[in-house]
DNA sequence: GCGACAG
DNA sequence: ATCTTGTCGC
């Protein structure tokens, strides 16, 4: 698929903050409208190798409703950048769009396991790949980077909001009873309302998307098996 | 200066 | 993120 390119990846911490709020005022909160006629939803994730410097970045698309698995790509890779909150897109993304470069059609949707406008500058990874990609995007975090928020409900659906800032950013949203809740906030072309549904309508048996958690599957087999 | 801090 | 076995509970 495309790739719309924004800037390069050879950065500093300091001009990728710079480059982060400049994203910023690209980002939209709208609903695209190819969310009405959702049918395939991708999922990125990333692994590193322990001593090393190699990572292993891989998207799989699924089709709904049953979401099988319709395409996977991934990429090995070099790490280039450190691993600093806030920043976390500088070091996950060159890898991750050296496989989406690499699907044969775009989905319709895409969930990363980071945050997505729930940031200190409004732009993390879900949506900075989503402005890379020019897709609907969702941030799908398995802990807080930002903001505050209410008690959770103990049903799965229950959700409090995520506030940073005075505005609402994001939700927290227990996807199974009796598990922890995730942070979900809108990536790109999305709004936060269907960015939660659209992680509910993902998160089958477990408390993580099935697309994410295929998307993890695959690039630690990949790192495990030292491909 | 101190505490927080996605993966 | 990664290092790691068993174990408590539905």
């Amino acid at each position: 698929m495309e790739i719309r390119s924004l800037h390069g990846w050879d950065v500093n911490p300091s001009r990728a903050v710079e480059i982060q709020e400049l994203l910023r005022e690209k980002i939209s909160l709208k609903d695209s409208s190819s969310l009405g006629k959702l049918r395939s939803i991708a999922a990125a994730d990333v692994s590193y190798n322990k001593g090393d410097t190699t990572l292993y970045g891989a998207v799989v698309v699924v089709e709904l409703p049953e979401m099988e698995i319709v395409e996977q790509r991934w990429a090995k890779g070099k790490v280039t950048f450190p691993y600093i909150p806030g920043l976390l897109s500088f070091r996950e993304a060159p890898i991750l769009l050296k496989a989406f470069a690499m699907l044969r059609r775009a989905p319709d949707a895409v969930l990363f396991d980071g945050q997505g406008i729930a940031h200190p500058r409004g732009c993390g990874l879900g949506s900075h790949v989503g402005l890379f990609l020019d897709l609907p995007s969702v941030g799908c975090a398995k802990s807080r980077l930002v903001g505050e928020h209410g008690p959770v409900g103990e049903d799965r659906g229950s959700y409090a909001w995520l506030v940073y800032r005075g505005k609402r950013v994001g939700t927290v949203l227990r996807t199974r009873a009796g598990v922890k809740p995730v942070f979900v906030s809108p990536g790109h072309r999305v709004s936060l309302r269907s960015a939660t549904k659209l992680v509910l309508l993902t998160c089958r048996r477990y408390r993580l998307p099935e697309p994410i958690r295929l998307a993890h599957q695959l690039v630690n087999r990949l790192r495990r098996e030292g491909r």
